[in-house]
DNA sequence: TTATTCCTATTTGTAGGACAAATATAATAA
DNA sequence: TTATTATATTTGTCCTACAAATAGGAATAA
């Protein structure tokens, strides 16, 4: 076992035993609902004592792969691919690079997400973004409650229809407002200065685009809605590399 | 136990165990490097025998926030953000409904990242993605070999220099090249369209934007050269509603 | 015959003990 | 002071036993 490590950690029997379990899905084509074969039989087909083919199994259950019932066995389940992510997107635990990292996908999602929400709002939709930005509340400087941000972006998402999307905005959710939090004394110079460059771009500026149905000149509000973070990005960018 | 379920699956000592042990590392605030304490200690803390807290200890350790060492113990590290997804993105264990999200999720991220290409890509850069656009291999109808497609595409998210996006398109890649394949008689009658109406945007024609520092027509013709895609979800969307 | 209830067998979940394996640290020698 | 060796410590693995929770079959009632 010595000369079996990744990353400098030893390869256990519980990594080997999870990968071949890993292995066994996929290779035996089992679908959602399929049973596999009770812990006894794997254990000795593997090789292995029962505590630690257990150890794996537990992996493969917070992943969602399996549910375990007894006298039924186990029975495959399709894991969520967002799953992992929802158990470590948390402040408290990823490094202020990760961080950033995430505020910048989330940018970057919803400028991407643009020409989706076009093709596929509806006039629902729209009323209930009018009453979302009616609702919302600004407080100084472009800076929204933090209810009134997540609302109407969220929004946006849920039009899109697609359960990743959506799902991964909410799992992230907590670090933008993590950052935002965190960084606010870094955000208020530059949200000063935008709004006297008269660069600032309101829910309600966005939402005349949707109505209109300018796709291009949402996507240059939004990139503007969005420049306090291009630029407090940049410059924390820029001091980490010194 | 009885009343104690999420998803009618019951929660076990080892969902309450692995709970308990994520509090304990955000509320003792603990960094990468600190100490955990040991196992014994920490299963009598619990009260739970060490098996239990094994089990939940091995999902730690599969999420990478915790490292295992013989007498030192337990330390904490930065868990990776996406590693859980690493393990699960997988065609033969997502569904259908799932594939097609993650195809779209990419698509629009990489829509999304086109401000951050512009913004920070460098002479070194540009010069690498003619390497990348002389020797691509284009088959019929537009279509890219497989290398082809992912090293002129993978370029431009290193480009964004975030690890995270980096590491996403990485991650989802095996996906989008089994959508590809698994629905190859789907796209080619698009592609063909596509191409009568002159509506085909190569590698080559994206690299032009990009060196002209054109955003918004880079934009244009990226959207159209997911057109493709977009035309196709549009079409199994509108298949799975009946 | 069908529906309901009860019972049994089966499997997972948990507990505890033992010992091997791999360090991390302390002690000793050069 | 540095290098080597020995020891203590903790994780990793194995085993046994039994509790808990079904799942499915059998029996009974309508």
């Amino acid at each position: 076992m010595k000369d079996l490590k990744i990353n400098n950690q030893p390869v256990t029997l519980v990594d080997q035993v999870e990968a071949k379990l890993l292995e066994y899905i996929k290779t035996e084509d089992l679908n959602p609902g399929s049973s596999m074969p009770n812990e006894q039989t794997l254990a000795k087909a593997l090789g292995v004592a029962r505590g630690v083919l257990r150890e794996a199994l537990s992996r493969l259950r917070m992943l969602g792969l399996i549910e375990t019932r007894t006298q039924r066995g186990m029975v495959l389940k399709e894991p969520s691919i967002l799953g992992g992510m929802l158990r470590v997107a948390d402040p408290l635990l990823l490094s202020e690079l990760s961080l950033l990292d995430v505020l910048e996908f989330r940018v970057a999602l919803e400028l991407g997400i643009s020409s989706d929400i076009f093709r596929k709002i509806t006039k629902k939709d729209i009323e209930e973004l009018e009453v979302i930005v009616e609702k919302g509340i600004i407080l100084e400087h472009n800076e929204y409650a933090l209810a009134s941000e997540y609302a109407f972006h969220s929004k946006l998402y849920e039009i899109t229809g697609n359960q990743t999307i959506i799902q991964f905005q909410k799992i992230i959710n907590p670090i933008i407002t993590f950052v935002k939090d965190k960084f606010e004394e870094n955000f208020k110079p530059i949200n000063i200065e935008l709004e006297k460059e008269n660069r600032i771009v309101t829910h309600a500026d966005l939402l005349e685009c949707i109505k209109t149905g300018d796709v291009n000149a949402y996507r240059d509000k939004l990139d503007c809605h969005f420049l306090i973070y291009s630029i407090f990005l940049n410059e924390k960018r820029k001091l980490s590399k010194k």
